[in-house]
DNA sequence: GGCAATAATGTAGTTTTATTACAAATAAAA
DNA sequence: TTTTATTTGTAATAAAACTACATTATTGCC
């Protein structure tokens, strides 16, 4: 019987929403569907948004007489927007007050403040590292600490943005006793990459997978006995041309100048390889990791804590 | 012994340093509690950690099915936890699953698998930037934008993992028609900070504000006209000799054996200063950073989409 | 304006769910 | 072992939510 809801669609909407679990937030949804609603219901809707708080801990009969209406039209209420019933549109009402982190990336604009882009900034981060969480190829992770664990010379090799990854990378690789190279220069790289033999594990980075002279290299390093690595783009000419990707689709805003968060995907991806290649190593390794932290001991000032 | 890598027997989340980031997370609790629990308590307290989700979805019957336990035990497990009863419980659950976290952040441990330690280190990174965003030094951001837009030379000096964050920072801020200079050698670094003069910036980065040579270096900056703005620990010995510090406390970085989550917030930061600069300079500078952003164009292969 | 027809709302009863009181079982201490 | 405290479950009670249906508004039409 379709008349039962006025907007059946409005009804489906919510219940879409919910799946996307935020950004159509349950109050913003209430408030827009005011005009819609017929008297009782309404009454119900601005007891809601009146104190959301409240409403999350009330009962329904509690409801029922801050609106002046009665517990059905509570109920009825509850339904039309896509809930169960009573206690499932408290629990998502409970979900939408939570300021959390909104899913949809959201773009900075020219007249934001100090209030608002850093918070979008992070937040933007922080969706990336979620969505790159829930899609780790986690074979490929583990076939990469594979090849870098039985490295005997790791080049990571990475241009622009990427070169500061690789430099990192560098700096957390060498720990494992394994002699690492970085370098900037492509010239080098080619030449680097023209020589690789057994054991030499050749490691690109790079967001789009598409600069064509590091996909050069990485063909180049191809033909020798190497193995070509490479964390960049999934089904880029990159991942193509390496005998194993840890393809990421980290979508980097198109209206963005800067690149940001791609990188710090790439950077707790390598975080993830250093962590499996300890793991590899077993608890040996855990002193020699300790005696190389401590060496910096005596260039600091001493910590008062 | 170091939290980064602990062994199984050793995995205790109590008041964990660590675990204070998030916000009050009722999953943490859970958890964090497990020890404490009588019987019945702890198989209740694992059939909500095993499907959190479910879990907020479910009756008091239900959840004392899964947790083959009956429903009274159900009940006071709530209030144990502070909740006035199950409905309650409910609502504080399904808030603390908001966030997306699920996973409680907690150290990597010897015997961790492929699906888990990915997972933990992603969490790890993503509480870090969460904790980072809530206490953002926005006054400092604000004053260093103004110190970095007005500069006409900025020098990122930073030593370690530093450096490469360094360098990262020289990679965007070049972009807005600055001299940017990045170092690593820290001999290089003193003899640019001596000759430091009026609209000279030297931003320096560390984690641990506490490295001798570096901080020296800023302490002789100081005795120039250029201004110093330091990325460091809130209160430590480089804060103190920079004319405006931004101070950070990422947490679990010097139980580590590698440096991980603190470079990343680094990271984050500096891009909200690269923003900052953006909007600062107005829509003026942004068919400029489009033509950057384009010249790399011809250096790629063409993309699909 | 009055009379359907329909929608909206409330009443009362039913079912489900949660809580409480208390007893049985278990564990700890004497 | 006996006693005592603690934990856990059973059964009864209370509370909450839901449903069917009756009543009351509202609308459209003559």
């Amino acid at each position: 019987m379709p008349t039962q809801f006025r907007r059946p669609d409005k009804a489906r909407v919510g219940s879409d929403a919910t799946i996307m679990n935020q950004e159509n937030n349950l109050l913003t949804q209430l408030s827009a569907a005011l005009p819609d609603l017929n008297k009782s219901e309404a009454k119900v809707a601005n007891a809601i948004l009146e104190d959301p708080e409240a409403a999350t801990r009330s009962s329904i009969a509690v409801l029922a007489a801050a609106a002046n209406v009665s517990e059905p039209s509570v109920n009825r209420f509850c339904k039309r927007f896509g809930a169960s019933g009573f206690p499932d549109f408290k629990l998502r009402l409970a979900r939408s007050l939570v300021s959390g982190v909104r899913y949809i990336s959201r773009a900075v604009e020219m007249d934001d403040d100090i209030e608002t882009y850093p918070r979008k900034l992070f937040d933007n981060t922080i969706t990336a590292l979620m969505l790159a969480r829930d899609q780790l190829p986690l074979s490929a992770i583990e076939r990469a600490v594979d090849y870098l664990a039985q490295a005997r010379h790791i080049y990571f090799l990475g241009l622009g943005t990427s070169a500061a990854v690789a430099q990192d990378a560098e700096h957390k690789f060498f720990r494992f006793k394994v002699p690492v190279t970085t370098c900037t220069d492509p010239l080098m790289h080619r030449m680097l990459a023209a020589g690789g033999g057994v054991g030499d594990v050749f490691f690109f980075i790079s967001h789009t997978g598409r600069t064509e002279i590091l996909v050069e290299t990485a063909e180049l390093a191809r033909t020798t006995e190497a193995t070509v690595v490479s964390l960049t783009a999934a089904g880029s000419p990159l991942a193509a041309a390496s005998h194993l990707s840890i393809g990421l689709s980290v979508a980097e805003n198109t209206e963005e100048y800067l690149p940001m968060t791609s990188r710090i995907v790439q950077l707790a991806v390598l975080d993830v390889l250093a962590t499996g290649m300890t793991l590899r190593r077993g608890e040996s390794i855990l002193p020699h990791l300790a005696r190389i932290k401590d060496s910096l001991k005596s260039t600091r000032y001493p910590s008062t804590d």
